[in-house]
DNA sequence: AAATTTTGCGCAACCGTTTGCGCACGCACT
DNA sequence: AGTGCGTGCGCAAACGGTTGCGCAAAATTT
């Protein structure tokens, strides 16, 4: 149909006004049982659908939440995606994507077309450079709320899910002294990330548990990129004590971690032994995987943030309280170590 | 701000019709220098921002593209969503997700739900299972161009981009007899799909090349699970001429196959060798990657796609050709080998 | 039979923006 | 001075629905 039929074509079709006819379709109790029943077969008849756009516009509610992250392609993202569409989908929500690549920019922009779109609410994954939180504080005027996961900014008041990476990297260092490495090195990421700060404090916690004192210099910070990582794998390789073992800060950076071991001439799993954190649940397929992986549950957080938000859009009342999930990362060994 | 700033507002501080001030605003040649200045620079102070749903109502679009695909978490289709999002958004659109789960009623629903929200085109990869395309063709009513990629319907008359699989396994095939196989199992898709029928050529072709007779039976169609893989391979395995190769139909099945081969206490690459399709860009990764991949280029196909959708969208004219891009798979060596 | 309540429906405004049309004014041209 | 035209702006309808309110007829009460 170039014209879809709307309630004002029912309404002309059956001599009624266009109140008359939606409060019909509504099941108003105001509406005798007779036309009720007209209406809604001539309705079904024309294959009458609500127009949607209308609807939002006045209702000024979309039905649609957006997603910002950094890359879909990443498992770790698609996985979490995959949750939160399902979850969102169970509420007859939509969900908008939008991909900021790591990039501060277009994160900004992305965010603001979202706002635009009058989405309902706001699903967020930061850049890993992001600094500058404006462009998400500015939501709140719009009473646009955001709930944040896995990469959450360093702030205040602001609602997240997100996996504590302590108690994971407690475990990840504590199987590595158990089986007798003692200069454990580690590729970090850049220090504001709450992330990073986690990774710290289990890699300390694990050492003190043993009463061993903590050696900062074996904790490099890398832009995880892959020059980034090979530039820390130099350093830790040539750092004075002998690196016998590394807990990368995901299978990417591992994986680049382990190539440049093997350039070195080093054997993996004998001269170094690497652990790391689950981005990609297909740590598996991997030809030199780590011994045992941090497991940071992508899926669980996609879904957890989704109903977070979702409560959140269905409460009229704007409690002041702030949704924070935490849930604690486990050490997964690979299979058959 | 509760009440975000409108056209209509602005009109009334500057005593201005409601007409004016969107005519400034989008630099209508009819309004005087003078008032458009003012009003732009009162929109400016006030933060006006236009509001998307209304503009969407008025004007029947909604600058949205939605997708529609089996599997989020897929590394394929996670990939190919990356391509659409890139290209999408240079030219302003969202993207609407939506995953099937390889379910065809929850295609269904997905795709009445995204029509509801009156997406201005759709970019769509069927899930295995959907025999019925009537809910796709439904959209032609709606003016709601469809673009499908990489799983595509067997139906005239529709827009389309897809990997053909032909060649590649052609190719896949070749390199298998050129290293001295000559008994090689295949395990193939559902046979309604395309890409099925495609491989079987493929391997014809190869046969045919090499003047040597093509045994049917050496290929086993599955329904791709777990399950329908170690079936496959328990009936290739036992086939009363050695199988030393097997063509897997994917990344997936290729894993499920090795696992199975392994249990037989066969020797990979040696007693059995594998050659599969790249779903997953990842496949280095892999702990037992087969010798060669056949790569089907995912963000291309999204890229391209959404190239073609977005064409459609633009055209005025509803030109009655059809779009059907073919890019042609390629075969790629494992790192190595 | 009159007064009151209930039932069933229509009127009109509203959400924010765009756009066809009309109107008044000033200017230039005969 | 009369005609004509371009310039700059306002009026109002339209997009498709929802909803507060009012009003008549029917049903109930007194």
């Amino acid at each position: 149909m170039a014209n879809p039929p709307t309630i004002k074509e029912i309404a002309k079709r059956l001599n009624l006004a266009k109140s008359t006819v939606s409060r019909a379709l509504h099941n108003h109790p105001s509406i005798g049982l007779r036309t009720r029943m007209q209406v809604q077969e001539l309705a079904k008849a024309l294959h009458y659908e609500p127009n949607q756009t209308a609807i939002f516009f006045q209702q000024k509610k979309t039905f649609t939440i957006g997603i910002v992250l950094p890359e879909l392609s990443e498992a770790f993202f698609s996985a979490a995606i995959s949750g939160i569409e399902d979850t969102a989908n169970k509420s007859n929500y939509m969900v908008l994507l939008g991909q900021s690549h790591d990039d501060e920019a277009r994160e900004k922009k992305i965010v603001e077309i979202m706002k635009n779109h009058r989405v309902d609410g706001l699903l967020v994954s930061i850049a890993k450079n992001t600094a500058d939180y404006a462009h998400f504080e500015m939501l709140g005027k719009y009473d646009i709320p955001v709930v944040f996961f896995d990469r959450i900014p360093n702030l205040e008041k602001i609602h997240y899910v997100a996996c504590n990476m302590q108690s994971g990297t407690l475990q990840a260092v504590s199987l590595l002294l158990e089986k007798g490495h003692r200069v454990i090195g580690m590729i970090n990421g850049p220090e504001k990330l709450i992330a990073s700060q986690q990774r710290t404090t289990g890699y300390q916690q694990a050492m003190q548990k043993r009463r061993l004192k903590f050696d900062a210099s074996l904790i490099i910070t890398s832009d995880l990129t892959k020059e980034g990582t090979r530039a820390a794998m130099k350093q830790l390789l040539s750092h004075k004590r002998k690196v016998t073992a590394i807990v990368a800060f995901n299978d990417y950076v591992s994986q680049d971690a382990v190539q440049y071991a093997l350039e070195q001439q080093l054997e993996i799993n004998k001269d170094i032994t690497f652990v790391s954190y689950a981005n990609l649940p297909l740590s598996s397929y991997m030809a030199y995987p780590p011994i045992a992986s941090v497991e940071q549950y992508p899926y669980q957080q996609g879904q957890k943030a989704t109903e977070i938000l979702l409560e959140l859009l269905s409460g009229k009342s704007v409690s002041p309280t702030f949704h924070t999930v935490t849930l604690d990362s486990r050490l997964v060994l690979a299979p058959g170590k």
